[in-house]
RNA sequence: GGGGCGGUAGCUCAGCCGGUCAGAGCAUCGGACUCAUAAUCCGUGGGUCGUGGGUUCAAGUCCCACCCGCCCUACCA
């Protein structure tokens, strides 16, 4: 499996909203790995973008320096949030990426065609619009812009896309975003410009082959990534022959990515991706995240205050598959505590404890009492990480049952030995099931149970909230 | 203007093709237990399922209108 993220513009540092679909792409590549099937996953930073050159000169840094820095920060989520990411592009910097987009563009040229554009550019966008304001509110005033631009018959391919869509051929999840973007195809397409006057661009980013008055339209630029990020047989592997392609992304986006990204593919004659998965916003307090205004959460900052497993979980178990989602630090403590600390936490220290002070450490033959059957595979089939995330912790609350249940303390002999021996592969089951969603919280769930003799008790989470005496 | 998505217990949310669908978790309250991080387990209370109509033997669950929040799209139905 080829999965994706966008890949974000760098003006600012990541915020959590990115994280969001960083920790989403995680799972669904440790999961498919772990499943045993070959998985490429994919991300990186869109650097050129106009608006990461009007971020440096509000700066006064050169664009290559604030591009830099802040792309570093974007790679420098990995080890925060634990993401398992195979390749990370940055489309300034990766070698094939300009030599691949000047190719699909060339293979397009049957589809291009200069016209004199008169328009309204929202820089705020990338997009032009018939008339201002900008929907989005971005602040700036809409430039009014005049130029010759190069063209793409997006309009040719408005019956092929639809076709695909309907037919499952391209998939869309959830059902409520597919069905927009075929009201939006079959409402019409027209053809969309796809280049920029350099002067315009500040210089910054692709120039249009052939013609070097011309950047190409940094959308084209940057969904070229998914194939440019490919070199060599990779691409072969993972483009051509991979069965499922699945590019996650942000509701605000799928146009990009639903419609004009697979077009461009067709016009090329390259293969198209399988799979659209799409989740929606995080707000912070109720509020939208802003990355200029401020109000963007760290999520870097977060992991340092409260662990990866705490973020990551918090991402995984609270956010629904269809809807924004309001981040809170007392929703994340809360989380925290009650799954973390006193749900998975809390069980893989009794059953430590007891295996030590009943059985001297000693782990006897066991069979776990509980599993997960398909339920975690179902969910991640349907990009429900909350679902998947809730698949999993039924072990921890179906061992807490467990415990309850058989009374180990009370019993004695064979008994006892076979409820411990169980609880003890329950948890290590559990480890293994955890380890696509928490990959920490798996490492140390299987520390805490691997062996023959359990060493002694030691708690893995504990309460962040304090505890009324 | 067009299209779409939400509006279900105090909070966060499940409820697919109509008939145990009125639910889960948290919070509250009561009980049990003591292996454990004052954790865990069991049980209770609480909702006219946004509003008003309609279809049906039967509707959160389908149809229409409206209100609120949000998204996409379009100044040409």
């Amino acid at each position: 499996m080829y999965i994706t993220t966008t890949i974000p513009y760098v003006n600012a540092r990541p915020h959590l909203g990115h994280a969001l679909e960083l920790v989403q792409a995680d799972v669904l590549a440790r999961h498919h790995r772990r499943r045993g099937e070959p998985v490429r996953f994919q991300t990186g930073t869109d650097d050129n973008s106009l608006k990461n050159v009007l971020a440096a000169e509000a700066e006064g840094v050169p664009v290559r320096e604030l591009v830099d820095r802040n792309a570093a920060a974007f790679e420098g989520l990995r080890g925060p949030l634990e993401l398992s990411f195979d390749g990370f592009i940055r489309t300034s910097g990766h070698p094939g990426h300009r030599a691949g987009v000047e190719r699909i563009w060339r293979a397009v040229g049957h589809d291009l065609y200069r016209r004199h554009y008169d328009g309204l550019y929202c820089v705020g966008c990338e997009q032009f619009y018939p008339a201002g304001p900008c929907p989005d509110g971005h602040g700036e005033p809409l430039q009014a812009v005049s130029e010759e631009n190069w063209f793409f018959r997006l309009s040719r391919y408005q019956d092929a896309l639809a076709e695909l869509i309907r037919g499952g051929r391209l998939r869309i999840e959830p059902a409520a975003r597919r069905n927009e973007v075929l009201a939006f195809v079959e409402a019409g397409l027209a053809d969309i410009s796809v280049s920029r006057s350099a002067a315009r661009a500040r210089g910054w980013g692709i120039p249009v082959p052939d013609d070097p008055g011309q950047v190409v339209y940094v959308w084209w630029d940057a969904l070229a990534n998914y194939v440019t990020a490919l070199e060599g047989g990779d691409y072969e592997r993972w483009w051509v022959r991979e069965r499922r392609k699945a590019h996650l992304m942000g509701k605000g986006v799928i146009r990009f990515h639903a419609v004009y990204w697979p077009a461009m593919l067709l016009s090329a004659g390259l293969p198209l991706p399988t799979d659209i998965l799409v989740h929606d916003y995080l707000t912070v307090d109720g509020r939208k995240i802003s990355k200029s205004a401020g109000g963007a959460v760290d999520p870097v900052a977060l992991v340092a205050a409260y662990g990866s497993d705490a973020v990551r979980w918090w991402l995984l178990r609270e956010v629904p598959r269809v809807g924004d989602a309001d981040f809170t630090e007392a929703r994340l403590i809360a989380r925290y505590d009650e799954d973390l600390a006193n749900g998975l936490g809390n069980l893989v220290n009794r059953v430590v404890t007891m295996v030590c002070r009943f059985l001297d450490g000693h782990v006897p033959e066991g069979e776990p009492p509980v599993g997960v059957s398909g339920a975690v595979h179902e969910a991640l089939e349907d990009f429900d990480f909350r679902r998947a995330a809730a698949a999993v912790w039924t072990l921890v609350e179906e061992a807490n049952r467990y415990v309850d249940r058989e009374q180990p303390w009370k019993q004695a002999g064979p008994a006892r030995e076979r409820t411990l021996g169980g609880l003890v592969a329950a948890c290590r089951e559990l480890a293994v099931q955890l380890e696509p969603f928490l990959p920490t919280a798996a490492a140390r769930v299987a520390a805490a149970v691997g062996g023959d003799r359990l060493g002694p008790p030691a708690p893995l989470y504990r309460r962040l909230s304090g505890v009324a005496h």
